[in-house]
DNA sequence: CTGAAAGCGCTTACAG
DNA sequence: CTGAAAGCGCTTACAG
């Protein structure tokens, strides 16, 4: 290994002082072309590259952001991970990633590990066992801001959907279609579930439509779940006219179990999910899903944490950002009919 | 802001020295626990926090490895980006993630943040565009490890599927069904395509089949970029006995256009894949597909990494690891009868 | 505009 | 086992 050049062996080469070495890398204006041209010179000569450590531990601060999101095999976390990265990137940082795989341990584990590295500021997508209150004790100790994704607890800065306006919308549409009994399949205890079942609840009981959402019908977000979920509920002889997915890969699985049982989806009853990822689109038929715009949430998330880095950030109420749903209605429900 | 807590804080309030209050941070076995205990106390208390940055900084090395795929939304990438993760997170390295959107460029200009931002080793899943020799000048010059992960390029450590293999295997499987043209349809120019197209010619060919693979038939790796792919191969009034897309994702366009032209998969086109990713089982009908199995590509490329990493690394030879493919033929070829 | 000095928060020999 | 000193590679006032 060569030994590594530094820019006191650039600024001696260049015959200059190493504080104006300094601010020839970082380009300051305040150093005349010619001098700053022999800087360079020596620097490409020498073969230096700027240790931004370095730089980083004297300024104390980072330009490093930690995302922990919980997995990425699930589209829509992929799409608001890179969103993420657009904004942040563009903004001269450097993501940390870091998967929970929605074990809270491991988060904190990972957010530890983070805060050590000296993150400026942190994006996460909170595992489901999160105690927010441990969180929260763990980042104001290293006062390192943090923003909220998709899952939301009081007290933090937060940018998810309108989960329960999108479930409105859905509700909405389902009742209309003349569905009398919904089922609410998959997904674990979150608040992006219980929002959804709330928002279910509040466009369809008023309207006398049964919704079904026991716990038993709760599932690992996979399409593996999705059809286990759906065979507990027709085990116990129940045929709602509509199935609502918790997303849209829990309702692949629901696909799958229908069509295993003789029953074809939105024929013989309707089906629609949350997130409208490129499998709801890619079904046959196509399904009807409530968008939750992802690169909206990661990008807007990495707004917030921007602006929170920019001021004294502390004397800033708790932000929040809601991103407004739609609702894209396809075949899987609007070619059902009610059998009455 | 309050003051920021050191090592030196700690060791006064303790009531010992500087280097033995780094020794119990450190967990070194020399100091009598009575002593350590005292440390762990006075940076509990005192709300210390562990910078690894400096501490990185004096050991010349930053445990932190750099990572940089061309996206994510595609699960054979976010799989093998997990994969990649769980590896590096258990040996105790924090990842720098980049998406380079198959730029070469911005990949590029993301090495450079990462040899900056001293990272000890990386790992890319290279852009397309991507000059080699500008890379290996550019890794070289700061002397930092890289393995190239499913794309290959002579001359860098490699782990990839072994894709010429793969595509033999779905070539004779095809010709077996009776096949006489086989259309190659999407992905872009690629040593992974270039491998898959080989693979296809090497087992057809001698059997009499037809290849169709033209520069015309590439498209994007999405289902709109197979979609229009199939588009131009039926405007040209062709009709393949059976099409390969480049990947899951373009094949779910092929599904798409046939339909939406009349035709169904697995009855009047076989249709077949690469990478096996939960798309290919979840179509209808399922469908057969290449497994390349990123989580091994991830994980071996991390090990390959850390070996690097352990030793005076410049000694080895360049390593090489091709993960073993594995043909899951399913109904969308299996169902499918040649009309002759 | 330039240079000498101090310091970011740690670790590493080296004496005791 | 412990302590004082030097150093990792930068940047930041502060004089000139």
């Amino acid at each position: 290994m060569a030994p590594r050049i530094t820019l006191e062996d650039v600024s001696k080469a260049a015959g200059v002082s190493r504080s104006t070495a300094s601010l020839v890398v970082r380009g300051s204006s305040r150093i005349p072309e010619s001098t700053a041209m022999k800087v360079r010179e020596a620097m490409d000569q020498l073969g230096y590259v700027y240790n931004r450590q370095a730089a980083n531990l004297r300024q104390s601060r980072s330009m490093t952001i930690g995302l922990i999101v919980t997995e990425i095999i699930n589209p829509y976390f992929a799409e608001l991970a890179m969103a993420v990265d657009q904004i942040t990137h563009d903004a001269g940082y450097t993501i940390f990633i870091g998967y929970s795989r929605d074990l809270a341990d491991r988060q904190h584990e990972i957010v530890a590990s983070m805060i050590e590295r000296q993150v400026d500021g942190l994006l996460i997508l909170p595992a489901l066992g999160t105690d927010p209150e441990r969180l929260a004790k763990q980042v104001n100790a290293a006062s390192v801001p943090i923003v909220l994704l998709a899952r939301r607890f009081p007290g933090f800065d937060y940018v998810g959907s309108e989960n329960v306006q999108g479930a409105q919308m859905l509700g909405e549409h389902l009742s209309a279609l003349g569905a009398r009994t919904v089922a609410f399949l998959g997904g674990r205890p979150a608040p992006s579930l219980a929002e959804r079942e709330e928002g279910l609840r509040a466009s369809l009981e008023p309207k006398g439509v049964e919704v079904w959402s026991k716990e038993e019908l709760r599932s690992p977000v996979s399409p593996e779940g999705g059809a286990a979920a759906l065979g507990r509920l027709f085990d116990q002889g129940k045929l709602p006219d509509a199935v609502v997915a918790y997303s849209d890969i829990v309702a692949q699985g629901v696909y799958d179990e229908l069509r295993r049982r003789g029953l074809e989806p939105g024929r013989d009853i309707a089906v629609a999910s949350f997130d409208d990822t490129r499998i709801a689109a890619g079904q046959v038929p196509p399904m009807t899903s409530v968008a939750g715009f992802p690169q909206q949430v990661g990008a807007k998330g990495a707004e917030l944490l921007m602006t929170r880095l920019d001021d004294g950030n502390a004397d800033i109420p708790t932000q929040l950002a809601l991103i407004e749903p739609q609702l894209k209605i396809r075949s899987s429900t609007a070619t059902w009919r009610s059998r009455s």
